[in-house]
DNA sequence: TTGGGTTCTCAAAGCGCTTTGAATGAGTTC
DNA sequence: GAACTCATTCAAAGCGCTTTGAGAACCCAA
């Protein structure tokens, strides 16, 4: 069923049930709910391509994420962050399109994406602290919102992020209001900019205590539970042991946490456990009484507002960059404690 | 930079450079170099839109997960198997595009789909055991392939699921020949076909051995930790504690551990889990001693393969459908032992 | 009756590509 | 040198939609 065969069941012409579809003031009443009626009986859609074509807009969205290499972890926080981003679509009539892009061939990859036009604009996923892209996709003209930020990068664009900085430096003092001061990060990679505020918040933390930070406490990798078991039980395991943890997701949490009692200590009073939540809805930290202590925002949430932000963006390519820096919840939960240590 | 620009700027028809461009064979090499060489200097790719209107396909495959309510969890599967599945399409230079589909008015939205025609294929995600999208899409003559099975249906279809009736059912063996008697199944919702198949897996084990599945032992919900957590607490605390636990999801499993620890006791020696593991990039449970004993399967090998069955049905849609049943692997791992119930 | 405004509808062009059917030119054959 | 290939190239139509610029049809005032 194309526009022409509804045109045709309806003895009209193409351009008066196109503009009674689209809601264009010219079209009678009487035929627009009479073209909508039957559209609706006939199945009729209208052809993305095609209305593409005609329009200058896909309707779709892209979702660009770099990939190192084939076998990557993926981000497990990408599943509600897409939720959040899907609901805002829906929405408002877009498609969302998934790209993984390699990371040796961007520049043409990006370029590529602008020439096939068919994506109206993009959020840009895991910047760096020097991410190229964003200098990039400023030159394409393609309307994008990055989740995150990239600290190193001073030209003007849109971004959404939470406050990582502010977010670590508050867990740190809270460890250090509790006589903490063996206190270990363990933190994502950072090259990842989310990662690099977070440990600049605690090494300043550290700082303003006269706390020099000690570079056998701080770790930094992919986010596995793995990675937070071993690195937890190394640490805790060797000849100066911390007495507490700030760690950068909650998957790691569940690895130091097993490591700490695998060791026969107690956590939230043998040692300490800040993490980062996402609040992920398959790892939940919200019961009464919360397992960790967490600084706490929704990447669900995110997404829905990054979306948002892209699509007033596209609404309006002229009007200068958004940015959105959302403060983040300290949680307090089971898994913290007074500092036992002499 | 358009088909004519470029045709313009290398004085050829229209004609010829996309023939050059497409491979066809009524070009010369040189004209097809010379073509080739300025498309790249002058970042060329063709328009999506365009192409598709042309040639009927839209080299794009959409992902159709279906949604109960606005804030139903995300399977935390999903970004692996998206990962698997991206390898595959970018490769072939398909697009991957994601619809959260309300399952309220899914028929509408399948049709929709269909004719808007900027998908040349699905693929079904979260098939249930009697579930409605299979009979609509083939009516729809649209390709697609179901990541998993409805077991209730009987029609031909294209599906690739695990076989998680036999692995559930070795798991449960497995317990059996340990001595367990008292297993409890903390299962995913039971409506979702593969909690259907392993907890069938899971009966017929223990009638097979004359141990009556009792109900109380039975649990099905949404799989998060907490739901692990707070099932294995309530069971161990009760007044008939179960010696073992047979859990759908990694995730649950870490919920299971939390519970057992919490009170006192050791996994593996007091109580015994075997899970169900798809070997998630951030949860991984492949060291040399693995922690949980677990019936495996890569959620993410099954994006390749499920991406790769739907471009050959593409490719030829008149075949047969096509299946495929991944046997799992049993792991042995630390979290298993003999039972020391009386 | 005529002229001038509304209101509604339409034919046709154009978006950027592929593909059909035809034309051109060079090379072969007799 | 005419007749015939074969290899290249091209003009134009068509995919399904939106949108421009224009034409009917109607009503009211003069």
């Amino acid at each position: 069923m194309n526009l022409k065969e509804l045109a045709d069941h309806l003895n009209l012409s193409q351009t008066t049930v196109s503009r009674a579809l689209n809601g264009y003031p010219e079209v009678s009443e009487a035929t627009r709910t009479r073209v909508v009626q039957m559209a609706k009986r006939l199945n009729y859609s209208p052809n993305a391509g095609a209305k593409g074509l005609a329009t200058g807009r896909s309707m779709a969205i892209g979702h660009v994420i770099p990939v190192a290499n084939e076998h990557e972890m993926v981000n497990p926080v990408f599943g509600d962050f897409i939720a959040g981003a899907g609901e805002t679509y829906a929405d408002a009539g877009y498609d969302m399109v998934l790209s993984l892009v390699p990371e040796q061939n961007e520049s043409d990859t990006y370029r590529k994406i602008k020439a096939r036009g068919n994506l109206d604009g993009l959020i840009v996923h895991g910047p760096k602290t020097d991410d190229s892209r964003i200098a990039l996709l400023r030159s394409l003209n393609l309307p994008f919102v990055v989740h995150g930020r990239a600290s190193n990068v001073h030209l003007h664009y849109s971004w959404l992020d939470i406050d990582n900085y502010t977010a670590f430096r508050r867990a740190s003092d809270f460890l250090l209001d509790l006589g903490h001061k063996k206190i270990a990060l363990i933190n994502g990679l950072e090259s990842m900019d989310f990662a690099f505020q977070r440990r600049k918040g605690y090494t300043d933390a550290l700082a303003a205590r006269d706390v020099t930070p000690d570079p056998s406490y701080m770790y930094a990798s992919e986010m596995t539970e793995g990675y937070g078991y071993e690195t937890a039980t190394a640490l805790l395991t060797g000849h100066k042991p911390p007495t507490a943890f700030l760690v950068s997701s909650a998957i790691i949490a569940l690895g130091v946490r097993r490591a700490i009692e695998n060791l026969g200590l107690t956590m939230g009073r043998d040692v300490s456990v800040i993490t980062h939540d996402d609040d992920l809805s398959y790892l939940k930290n919200t019961s009464t009484a919360p397992v960790f202590t967490a600084t706490r925002s929704s990447v669900r949430e995110a997404g829905r507002r990054v979306a948002k932000m892209l699509l007033q963006l596209i609404e309006d390519p002229a009007q200068p960059p958004l940015t959105k820096l959302m403060e983040t919840d300290l949680i307090i939960g089971g898994s913290t404690g007074p500092c036992q240590d002499p």
